[in-house]
DNA sequence: GTCTATAAGGAGATAGAC
DNA sequence: GTCTATCTCCTTATAGAC
């Protein structure tokens, strides 16, 4: 409960993401942000210490998420249920608010996020999920599946030029394709000693 | 034939290609791949004469290459082995001398890329392979699937995790994953008439 | 073809008033 | 919580000698 003028900060965050989606993370000056809110740089310094820390502030509570996420897939079996939960999860987590644009970003900045602490963050996660969604499977054609099955969730903004769709009906559809990716990936032997 | 000295042309564009990829376009700078190359910045001016200008010639040819396959196909009958050729041939000229490097660098830096000319182009271009990927079946899954093909090609570098494999091993292997979500874009109707 | 020197500007960040 | 003013640093790019 700090929002005692009317959330500027939160209004940096919005804007932030804004202008880092479209125009990337370095393209971006603070300068920049604080004239679209009318406000001057020194204004940011004081809700921000650093440009990296807003990024931060973006990525956070998104990472904590995705651990959750790891940590419920982990205490499952390496099933092929298993991994259609997984995803499910994922991308209803992806398509809910505005969690879309953190995924933007974050797709269009990788190079960028890698010096940035917010962006390693992201990357073990993602890195993380890829890992979940293929256990039980380590052949290499299970690990292209898996990577490919997150890409269609977040490409499924993009890829899908359809006018007039729907966000549930890009969902649907990612994880119909997403789906028929989980299938080639192998489940292990149901543990051999059954007599 | 212009190299007199040794192609110090050639050697800028292989560090900038190189640094550009592991840090971002916007993160080198000119001052880091003149001292990488012993040289000074002013030397690179007489090379190019901007920073843009080297990723320009870095995409120049990979366009011109990506266009003749699109003509390609467009010469040809929206079939599914249309589209399979298709992407066979783009994974080849993808697996083929350091183009890799280029698409990685092309896949880290979109949108920075989205002000530079050359990455406009870029973008056209794979734009301009997912349709014709997908010619035919206009459907939002087919849209989908074939943005992912493409994706699986660029990807299988990084995805694919598994120690010792080979350049052929993951062009084979990105190659069966794709043809599958090729195997889901239907094909239209052979015309109707026959009798 | 490569150098030294420098111009010109914008970036992130800070100090301290109000 | 936001301002003005300023510091420091590094960038792209150019001019002209060798």
């Amino acid at each position: 409960m700090r929002e005692s003028t009317g959330g500027t900060r939160e209004r940096i965050q919005a804007v932030a993401l804004e202008l880092f989606t479209e125009q990337g993370y370095e393209r971006t000056s603070l300068r920049e942000i604080a004239e679209r809110l009318n406000v001057t740089k020194a204004a940011l310094y004081y809700h921000f210490k650093s440009k990296d820390e807003i990024v931060n502030s973006l990525v956070e509570d998104r990472v904590q998420r995705i651990d959750e996420l790891i940590a419920w897939a982990r205490s499952q079996p390496p099933t092929r249920a298993t991994r259609r939960a997984l995803l499910n999860k994922y991308a209803d987590m992806m398509f809910a608010s505005e969690q879309p644009s953190v995924m933007r970003f974050f797709e269009q900045n990788q190079t960028v996020l890698k010096s940035l602490s917010a962006g390693m963050q992201m990357r073990e996660r993602l890195l993380g999920l890829a890992n979940q969604l293929c256990q039980g499977d380590n052949s290499p054609a299970a690990q292209l599946r898996a990577t490919l099955t997150l890409f269609a969730v977040h490409s499924s903004w993009f890829a899908v030029r359809t006018p007039h769709i729907t966000d549930q009906e890009r969902k649907k559809i990612a994880l119909e394709v997403a789906d028929e990716l989980l299938a080639g990936i192998g489940e292990p032997e149901p543990d051999a000693a059954q007599d």
